[in-house]
DNA sequence: TAGTGGTCTAGACCACTGA
DNA sequence: CAGTGGTCTAGACCACTAG
């Protein structure tokens, strides 16, 4: 990072800083290279440190930066694409399983899902949580709304509650013949219990997947997942990794 | 929005205070009423506006506000889902078509395209600058880059530059056979270009969606997409429109 | 305990919109 | 023009991490 002043134009300060410090990350610094502390940042460009904050928020939001409290700021590795397009990665318990069951509970589901799920609003569906992991870092934390219906040879002996109960879920529900997936991406935020298992603090950005699986003409089941929109890119269709983007679009005309 | 005043709580005040306006939009406000300016509203909580404005970020994070500069805050409606899971949205000339070609360029792509679409990295290619409208609103910018090789009927006489070329690039493309496209999703920051085709300042949070169209065995043609992450929810497969997100997910435990 | 990023304040000025 | 959101400053204190 050579010069420390920045010139008077008429673009933000913190968008020009943003591009500055942008192609600095590019040539001058190695992936898990820990950067000076911001209030020395601020203070090398002249800035206050509001607005050096600002800059390091969206390269954080572009996946270029990782920050963390006590720790400092440091340079993130690309994305790992990961797929949620194919059953494969997707549907319970097949071969390759990212996912780890954590916990299973029979209530009533929010409003909006019962009506996805086509049952009655106060009619107790499964719901099990699972978290998504991917190279050792969560990527993933995920609801999954079960209706009875969907799986109508498990026992209530099988465990009253917590992972094993969940993983007797994903069994059952297994069973049936997964005709199709219908999903759908949105931005959003990380709630204060996703923003725990995902390592990241309340607000963080999301990718929130939701899912629809359809099995013998039903919605056999219909999940709600939340991505790490930091570190994840989502991949549909073959998991054919395309890895193109890098920063804002800029189109030299 | 009755209370006033914010507990002390020891989650941070902007985090509570999303919460509040949040269940105050849902009970209190229609679509497209706007809120009283920021300055009131910090006023009325007794936070400084700086606070304030971080919990309104949030919201507009979430789609559920948005903000004009020199206009005000207004509540938005839910969020549309644009289809991007199947040829017939994205590859060019299909029925129902919602993009609007603006330019084509003949030029060297960056790199990594360069080296997806297998061509060498000096060799120009077809730049052709869609944009998509939904519902009267713009909700994304293309770049869509196609080697010469997969459209080898185009004469140069067609047109040199502008819509009318992107269109004639865009005709002879389709005379290929689709065989299947694989979709990569990521969040990414608009660029000034981007920005402003959306309708959006710089920065402004965006949904990259990065396809790679196979015909022939080949890769046809590559497009990223950068789709307003405020306003639209993107569906992958029949279209099937689960609609069931709404804010940070919550589980009482 | 020292150093980091996260939160918060109280101001100022700017860029933009619409009457 | 008045009013809005957007940018920026110069501080302060807090929560967390690691030696």
């Amino acid at each position: 990072m050579g010069t420390t002043q920045l010139e008077s134009v008429p673009e933000p300060k913190y968008w020009h800083l943003r591009t500055v410090l942008s192609e600095a990350l590019d040539s001058e610094f190695e992936v898990g290279e820990i950067l000076p502390n911001e209030r020395d940042l601020a203070a090398r460009f002249g800035v206050a440190r509001a607005t050096l904050r600002q800059a390091l928020e969206q390269l954080e939001l572009e996946g270029r930066l990782q920050r963390r409290r006590g720790v400092g700021t440091t340079v993130a590795p690309p994305r790992v694409g990961v797929a949620v397009g194919t059953p494969d990665h997707t549907w319970p318990g097949t071969a390759d399983d990212a996912w780890q069951p954590a916990d299973c509970r029979l209530a009533a589901p929010p409003a909006a899902v019962a009506d996805a799920l086509e049952t009655d609003r106060d009619e107790p569906v499964h719901t099990v949580r699972r978290s998504r992991v991917s190279h050792g870092q969560p990527v993933a934390a995920e609801l999954l709304y079960v209706p009875p219906a969907s799986v109508p040879e498990l026992t209530a002996i099988d465990a009253p509650s917590g992972p094993a109960r969940a993983r007797a879920v994903l069994r059952e529900l297994q069973r049936g013949d997964l005709e199709r997936q219908e999903s759908a991406v949105e931005l959003g935020s990380a709630g204060a219990d996703d923003a725990k298992e995902l390592d990241r603090l309340p607000g963080a950005p999301v990718l929130v997947v939701t899912t629809r699986y359809l099995a013998g003409g039903r919605t056999a089941a219909l999940s709600v997942a939340t991505y790490r929109a930091d570190t994840c890119r989502l991949t549909f269709g073959e998991s054919g990794d395309v890895q193109i983007h890098h920063g804002p679009q800029t189109q030299a005309s």
